[in-house]
DNA sequence: ATGTCAATTATGCAAGCGTATAATTTCGGG
DNA sequence: CCCGAAATTATACGCTTGCATAATTGACAT
């Protein structure tokens, strides 16, 4: 027979890295910390457990990199929304709150990632360090959409602004992520979009993105 | 010699569960879920490990018994604030922003507890539940101040304003504990009556309680 | 004073953890 | 064809974990 498989193959360093990293990043969104054991993440990218040793030194170094792969994710995820987002101020500015308040950036799996990696984050000040960096990128790109709205803007109240806007966004994410069940199908977006635009005094309303198509239950027409 | 000191003493029940509870706390809040092991948890209560055992029959009902005796102490302390407000509805609602966006509500001990719990609340449904319950008591609660404020007020808009707040408040909270050196003395609590007004469209900040008097710099008087 | 029962400690065990090291397997260059 | 280096597996060690069970201790009623 020639039931003789050749008993594993080699990948490239970075394939394998990228795997064990995304296996750790899935064990930890679906079970916590804990359940991110060595011996799990190698059952999970099929690989024996010593070879996570082989690629990093220690699991430390493993849940570094793997915090780091994910916050870079999200970065480069924001980013791209802003790429593609429309040129005027007040529509872009709303699209990027659609984006950050509808899935796939709202999601179960992406708030246990956030919470777990939270907990390890308070002790270790290399992660505190990517941590703290990440949200501050965000919080500029806020900023600088509002200070980009027409007319004047004084430095200090835009910040402060942009902490109110980012922490309203921080809040929706969190309490769509944590209990879909209590929002209405985009209602966090609306939401959203119309508290942002109370806190700035703008109409962002008007500037809502459609929801992309995905629709279970079609919208009635309203006459 | 004197020195043979009596190996332990006979607490109630009610006292050892409180102690058991408040040293579990102490660790989650410190070194996340992993650091508060059954032996850790002992140790810091001064008392050996089987004791445990002796009380909750599981890790997991200590957990649990933890949880709900943090979640219910929060809630008593918004109880708490509420009844300790002006009457006025505006007031009303300034004073209990204020609270929330204040030490000792915002502590990093706070948030190491509120990120250590979220990650287990996640797997087991009855911590899901008393999660979701507290949630929406606060929610709730912030709703009803919403809906005291005179003038119209149709409920699904309520309810509507209510989400947008509380996640502001719930944003400001996390940011404050997270990053404390980001912001001044008290002006998370300024940035948020400020914003909850924007969305509801009212003054607040004439009703800003003034923070607690410990001011280590005194401000400078502007003339 | 003393016997009794609950409260508490002491000790042990099996399983799982992260890590270390040696033995295999694969694969490209002579 | 095969040989050497790199990739991967296999196996094992020491520690910690949660849990169980038996032995001790303290307090209280009589």
């Amino acid at each position: 027979m020639s039931g003789e498989r050749r008993k594993f193959r080699h990948e490239g360093e970075g394939r394998r890295r990228e795997a064990l990293i995304a296996a750790a990043l899935d064990l930890v969104a679906a079970g916590g910390p804990g359940a991110a054991t060595v011996r799990a993440i190698a059952a999970r990218a099929k690989v024996s457990q010593g070879l996570i040793r082989h690629y990093f030194k220690t699991k430390e170094e493993l849940t570094r990199a793997a915090y780091d792969a994910l916050m870079t994710r999200m970065t480069e995820d924001n980013l791209a929304v802003l790429k593609a987002a429309p040129a005027q101020p007040e529509a872009r500015l709303a699209a990027f709150i659609a984006a950050s308040l509808r899935a796939p950036v709202v999601d179960g799996r992406a708030m246990g990632l956030w919470a777990g990696f939270m907990t390890e984050v308070r002790g270790d000040p290399a992660m505190r360090a990517v941590h703290e960096a990440t949200y501050m990128r965000y919080r500029n790109l806020v900023e600088a959409l509002i200070a980009a709205l027409p007319g004047p803007n004084d430095p200090a109240r835009v910040r402060r602004l942009a902490i109110a806007c980012t922490a309203l966004l921080d809040g929706l994410w969190l309490e769509g992520c944590a209990l879909p069940d209590r929002f209405a199908s985009d209602e966090l977006a609306q939401i959203g979009v119309s508290a942002v635009g109370a806190i700035l005094g703008r109409d962002l309303e008007r500037h809502l993105p459609p929801p992309s198509p995905l629709p279970s239950e079609p919208e009635m027409m309203t006459a």
